[in-house]
DNA sequence: TATTTATATTGCAATATTACGATATATATG
DNA sequence: CATATATATCGTAATATTGCAATATAAATA
C-alpha cells in the first residue's frame, strides 16, 4: 500500500525512521557532506554542485529542513544553510545505543 | 519520477543512502531495537513483536538482509536472526564525522 | 516601481515502497 | 513419504518518492 502503518509504532521509533529516511538518499547525503566541508553556503552553491536541476534540489533541502537536519536563514536574497545539531543529536544516541551492544554482544546465533 | 539519479553519485554516498533508507522505517527500528534486547531471535518472534502480518514482516527483514543491517541462520526449521556489524561500522563512520563537525565547528550562518 | 536574482511551489509522469492474502518452499518429525 | 511448522515469494492495490518544466514568490537594487 505504500503507507507506512505508523501508528502502531512509538514516537521514538517513528522519529528515528523519520530522520533515517530523510538521510536515505544520495543527493542528500551529498549536501550533507557538502555544508560539513564548507560549514555553510548559499542554496545556489548545493544547487551548482549536485546534478539535479534545482526544483528536486529545492525538494531534498525541504526534506532535510523538514527532518530537523539542516536549517536555513536568509543572507541578503539568498539562503545560507547549515547543519541543525538538534536532528544529528537525536540519532546519535540510537546509534551509540546499537555500537555500545555490538561491542560487548556474546553468544550470538549467527 | 520516483527514480533516483545514482549514477551520478560516488559509490560511497550510495551505500550511506541505501543503509540510511533501510533504517527510515519504523517496523525496521523495532526489528534492530528488538535484537538489540534479545540478542538474537527466531524470526516468529519478530512476527509476533510486530504489528504486521507475516509475509509485510518477511520483507522488512530482507531489506535489513539485503543492507547489510542483520543476518540470519537456520536453527532448526526457523531462522535466527541478529544484527550484522558490518553494515554498522559502515554508517558508524560517517556520524562520527558528522558528529566530530558538530562539537567542533564556528562561524555559521545560522 | 520595474528588474534582476534566488529560492520555493505547482503539477504531473515515472518509479518505488508498503502492506497483505494466497501460495510456494524448506526443514523437521511422525 | 506425509504432515506440520516456519519463512519466503508472488501478485496486486494503495500510497509515497523522485525529478523536472513551468511558474510563483521574495528580496535586493536600479
Amino acid at each position: 500500500m505504500g503507507i507506512t502503518k505508523s501508528e502502531h509504532f512509538t514516537d521514538k521509533q517513528n522519529e528515528l525512521a523519520t530522520l533515517a529516511k530523510a538521510i536515505g538518499h544520495p543527493a542528500r547525503i551529498a549536501i550533507i557532506e557538502h555544508l560539513i566541508k564548507v560549514n555553510s553556503c548559499m542554496c545556489g552553491d548545493i544547487v551548482n554542485e549536485l546534478p539535479l536541476a534545482q526544483p528536486t534540489v529545492s525538494q531534498h533541502l525541504k526534506e532535510l529542513k523538514n527532518a530537523g537536519l539542516i536549517k536555513g536563514n536568509f543572507e541578503g536574497n539568498a539562503i545560507c544553510y547549515c547543519l541543525n545539531e538538534e536532528g544529528f543529536n537525536k540519532i546519535k544516541d540510537f546509534f551509540q545505543h546499537i555500537n555500545t551492544y555490538l561491542e560487548n554482544k556474546k553468544n550470538q546465533c549467527c
